[in-house]
DNA sequence: GCCGTTTTCGGCCCGACTGTTTTCAGTCG
């Protein structure tokens, strides 16, 4: 079993243990499957050097429970816990809105042990009867299985973020704010996001809820208080805006970016000092003083410790890191000088190669690669080793023309194909300057054969890039099977980058494989695979995921000048 | 069930909003 799924599990016992009424142990198997679940390393592994109890939030009975899984594959303790509860009722918990004592009540009184018995009895109406259960309580719980029943889950970040911003500007038009800023896992940049949730530093909170739910996209009204709300949009997505006055405004950040974890462990620090934090400041618990709170700085630094980017806020080690002044200094927008990865008309993409390279100067990039694809993806036009080199005429041509001021480097996104040969062959692979190597094709091979095709791509000395090493589409298709561990090692020995491919579905690699990568020695090229010009601004994307995942400007390849890139790619490698 | 520069036992993060109640439990983030 894997990492997550041991987490499921340690979830499902969260859950079935919630439901019995069991105090604190739920909080205890929720963390563990949190900090298994983020951890960078197999966790078979971890058991292999009898390390399991180093995991933070386990110790020696989870321990025990871990081994039994990974030695047979099951747990009979999880199956004792199913067994005492009835079937059905954790589902009820997804349910908006219904926890614990909801489910179990819905169950003992009506004997519901399904969302669908659930929706039948509302819709009769079967739950008026039940003590503390009205009419509004009824809506509520048919708006949740809607929910449920209508939304997969969890939206990308590269579809939110735009909504988000819209919705911020729209606020900022209605009202003089001075302070308002995304939060939640928005601003931490991860992939996908469950809502948007947005911050207003301001000393007149009504107002702001007013300007919120009237705005033209809002679909319905969720709640709405003085200082906290939340509506739904006409795309779906919830949106939940809070309020505070500004000497509040750091810690209310701190409080709304989360993650909760983050949040929880700043607060166990702050109890430790004899401070309490919640999202008005940071008081002494017994005078009731403010500490701090107006900034984030502020905050980070009353508990003793360095700020701490929204990107890594996910407990995974940055407030040690923080305490011990290690925290890295997280790549960004500025360090990068160039996009390693962009189709034009040559193949399937929407623009010329003139038009990239103009976009590549308006973003001030010192260089771009125009890698279209290779002559096996016949779907995406594949160019011809003919097609190939008359595209590279093209190119050097674009090249003079830039000036100097934008270097425009001849590449292919070659097709790494079954065997772990390129689709070209290394004669006209030796003419250009970048080569990236891509898998499209048997996604399905099993592990140990994907992984000595990719490893032989990447050992072969004619590849600077591995393509989306995973080949994840974000909610739609699993990673391929891979061994990434003998991927970063063979990348290692022969000086291969690992894309971090920044299209908002693909993401790959990964945030905690991008970290991983790192610590495997393996740089990581921040590139966009855009299709179009207007793509070539997803690399926003990548730089955030390059940031959850520990980046620095050092480990990545697009930070390199201009003057100096060329040296560090295939044409210039003996 | 986990954990310890106050602790190996006794704690475990904190507050807003809602609904259905006459003061609060449940849920969520």
């Amino acid at each position: 079993m894997d990492n997550s799924e041991i987490a499921a599990v340690f979830d499902e016992i969260a859950d079935l243990l919630d439901l019995q009424g069991v105090a604190f142990k739920p909080i205890a198997y929720r963390r563990a499957a949190r900090n298994i679940e983020s951890m960078e390393i197999d966790i078979n592994e971890v058991a292999a050097d009898g390390k399991i109890e180093d995991i933070p939030g386990v110790g020696k009975a989870m321990a025990k429970k871990i081994e039994e899984m990974i030695r047979t594959g099951k747990l009979a303790y999880l199956d004792d816990l199913r067994s005492e509860v009835p079937s059905g009722l954790v589902e009820l918990l997804k349910i908006p809105d219904v926890g614990p004592k909801t489910a179990v009540v819905l169950h003992n009184e009506l004997g519901i042990t399904s969302v669908a018995m659930l929706k039948e009895a509302v819709l009769s109406h079967r739950l008026h009867g039940i003590k503390g259960f009205g009419e509004k309580t009824e809506e509520r719980i048919l708006q949740g299985i809607r929910t449920v029943e209508s939304k997969s889950g969890r939206t990308l970040m590269g579809i939110a973020l735009p909504v988000a911003e819209a919705f911020v500007d729209h606020l900022k038009e209605s009202l003089p704010l001075d302070k308002i800023c995304l939060a939640g896992s928005l601003r931490r940049g991860k992939e996908t996001v469950g809502d948007i949730d947005i911050l207003v530093g301001d000393d007149k909170p009504a107002t702001v809820m007013d300007a919120f739910v009237s705005y033209p996209e809002v679909d319905s009204l969720l709640m709405k208080g003085p200082t906290k709300s939340s509506v739904r949009l006409r795309s779906g997505l919830q949106v939940d805006i809070r309020a505070v006055e500004s000497k509040s405004w750091g810690a209310a950040l701190c409080y709304f970016t989360g993650s909760k974890e983050h949040n929880v462990s700043m607060r166990r620090i702050g109890v430790e000092k004899g401070l309490k934090l919640n999202e008005y400041g940071l008081f002494e618990r017994e005078s009731g003083t403010m500490v701090a709170g107006a900034t984030e700085e502020e905050v980070y630094e009353a508990l003793g410790l360095r700020y701490v980017e929204p990107e890594i806020r996910e407990n995974s080690g940055e407030l040690e890191a923080s305490k011990q002044g290690t925290l890295p200094v997280l790549v960004n927008r500025a360090d990068i000088r160039g996009d390693f990865h962009v189709h034009t008309s040559w193949s399937d993409g929407a623009n010329k190669v003139e038009d990239v390279v103009s976009k590549a100067m308006a973003k001030g990039y010192e260089y771009i690669a125009i890698t279209d694809h290779s002559q096996s993806l016949r779907i995406a036009n594949g160019l011809s080793p003919e097609r190939l080199s008359k595209q590279i005429e093209v190119v050097r041509k674009a090249d003079e023309l830039g000036g100097g001021r934008v270097r425009v480097l001849a590449g292919s996104e070659v097709d790494i194909r079954a065997d772990g040969s390129l689709d070209f062959p290394s004669s006209l692979l030796k003419d250009l300057d970048i080569v990236i190597g891509s898998v499209h094709s048997r996604f399905k091979m099993e592990k140990n054969e994907m992984t000595k095709r990719v490893v032989n791509a990447v050992s072969s000395g004619q590849i600077d890039i591995l393509g989306h090493p995973t080949g994840r589409l974000i909610g739609k298709r699993a990673p391929y099977a891979l061994d990434l561990e003998k991927v970063f090692s063979a990348a290692k020995d022969s000086g291969v980058c690992m894309e971090l491919n920044s299209f908002p579905d693909r993401l790959d690699l990964a945030d905690a494989n991008c970290r991983h990568a790192m610590n495997s020695g393996v740089k990581v090229a921040i590139a966009t695979d855009a299709h179009s010009v207007e793509q070539m601004d997803y690399i926003k994307y990548g730089i955030t995921t390059a940031r959850r995942g520990w980046l620095e400007a050092k480990d990545v390849l697009n930070t390199v000048r201009g003057k100096d890139i060329l040296k560090r790619l295939h044409g210039g490698r003996p």
